[in-house]
DNA sequence: AATGAATGAGCTTTCATTCAT
DNA sequence: CATGAATGAAAGCTCATTCAT
């Protein structure tokens, strides 16, 4: 109801890969809004204030309030898809492939890209059926990334149970940390990606 | 925007000490409603819809629609919380206790209770600041029985980290389980338990 | 918006002629809300709050809401025309008759049917059209004793204006101290009479 | 409960300073209507159809129902404690300035501002308490104006009685005339403006 | 008579979206 | 491209009135 108001663009990090255009501006604002007041809860006339233009201004870059959503889940999760897959490429063995997609993972949900990643998981609902269905698709060739590094491990034996539900709870436990997690605590991404790991091998 | 709709009570479980008042009755079609479309997109005519009344009748019962939402949580935190302290109590060993705080969060976030729970995490930013605070209040008291036996459990050497932190990882692992799993599906409540639970300790 | 509330009748003066009757009791707590915080602001559960029954019971008494407001205004338009009528009998004089009048009328705006009297004057559009034309008539005899009083005072050459202007004139004033004379202050009832008996004839 | 209607700005007289922007418009209509029908009994989609406009537009201009009140009283009190100063100014002797107030204040009950100026008398219990106490403020600089004449007047031995206690009687005989007085009748402003002065003073 | 849950029409207000300038 | 007044559908909520008990 009556939420912590932002004021302007200059405390919002920039995500990803977006610039200063009129766009772009508009995307960093929106992710940082819907993820702290919820998409429902921010209003056309928060974001506007927010870029610093009049909100009739904003129907000139999206057709509607839900492309504006869908633009920075797209962003979030195109950004973020590229960076597991090179977490993927730069291990050598499973196990540092694994230690890789969890420390991307974290990074990308804690550090720069954190409010479109937040935005990505908990307003999903928001999304029409259509644009929930466009995106399931992105989403799987995200989730096949740790799928298959984790059916690696099983073949190794360093992983004992089905890679669909270990997964599942290593990514709930992953994607939790947008709720406690703050980098400037005392746990570091690091140590905090150890942690993980260890939870989601048999043994060290 | 056009969620699936749900016609009528019959088919919302009863959960845990909802009765079949006019109350209860909104209780639990608040929950599933809440829950499946999320707060902001529920009407109260939508809500009254279901109940079965006119939307006018649901503020005999409720003063607001956030006081709908306060005793949808409350009802889950005071329901859950004393289920926790059960499975404690229940538990001859620190194994077993944690093995019962996982199995016994696993059911009330799976089971009858999951959608009064999945209101109760996924809704948090709907409610205003002063039931925020107050919440925060019963939501420590249901930790700290979490955080007790983790500390226990590190005494004896059985995790290795901060049961804070530890407890976090555990708690998203666990509540991530209201995206995917499904009680019909393969894998049953106490299978996914053990799981969890080989995750949180250091060894079998 | 937020109009000072009443508790109880237990404060509220016993009017003209209204017992301790249901409704009676309705009547003169109506009386008082009606006039404290405006018709259209008091709800029937203020009232019966007031009074001490569930809303649903006032309409045992009376058929609307409005036919509260017309009991009111009913109840203080005959007695206190049968209070002026008094007042013209006891007149010796045309003089003594018209100070009779004021005294009579400060009296009953000022003393136990001011709530009544007051509601009369300034709720008097909030009655229906149907409602407006009966009580005209019932004004209309009300009104025709300072007329008929007043063109006498005019034949004796003690007021040299049209009676029918200047009676407003004078009730204008009376009915006006509704909103500032206090009982309680330093003039009484009497010595205002004087003034205005003052003001309305032609010299001392 | 069924006010005569109207229809459109076309015969609502400009008052005093407002133009015809939007905003002037809305105070027109809006003047009339609270008077006419009383503020509770105008809705939003009473005063958007008369302006012409739709319901949702009002609230671009004013924030709530209340800021039209509240700008409809302001205006009719700065309009009209200027022209309450002008006449005090313009007046050379005492008797020509309370002549002056008399004349003022019965233009503006009855002349252009007549609306708002019922509106400030009888919709005052529709303020929020806070907005009395602002407007408060206002009505004292108003009411200066009289009290600080009829205390020279008094002076002067023009009148006898406790300013105070006599502005408060010509007050009340002045605004009660806008329930009776037409301007098309058979007695003019001034005439009328005659017979108070005459009311107010000792002698002629 | 009294109750109090239920009604349902209607209220003020919000807000994504449009469009003439 | 930007503006900002205007739209109009829909939201949460109120409240006089009804009626089975």
């Amino acid at each position: 109801m009556e939420p912590a108001t932002v004021q302007s663009l200059d405390n919002i990090p920039h995500m990803g890969g977006l610039d200063d255009s009129p766009r772009g501006r508009v995307l960093r604002a929106a992710a940082h809004l819907f993820r702290t007041q919820g998409f429902e809860r921010t209003t056309v006339r928060d974001l506007a204030r927010v870029v610093g233009i009049q909100s009739g201004s904003l129907f000139h870059h999206f057709k509607t309030k839900e492309d504006i959503l869908c633009a920075v889940m797209e962003e979030a999760i195109t950004y973020n898809t590229a960076r597991m897959a090179e977490a993927v490429e730069n291990g050598k063995t499973v196990r540092e492939q694994l230690r890789g997609l969890i420390r991307a993972e974290l990074e990308s949900i804690n550090g720069d890209t954190g409010d479109s990643m937040a935005v990505l998981v908990y307003e999903w609902g928001a999304l029409s059926p259509d644009n929930q269905a466009r995106f399931l698709a992105m989403r799987a060739r995200y989730e096949n990334l740790w799928l298959d590094v984790l059916a690696a491990a099983r073949a190794q034996g360093l992983v004992t149970h089905d890679p669909f539900v270990w997964r599942r709870l290593i990514g709930g436990a992953i994607s939790w940390t947008v709720t406690w997690y703050r980098k400037s605590g005392p746990v570091s991404l690091d140590e905090l990606a150890d942690m993980v790991l260890e939870m989601a091998l048999k043994s060290k």
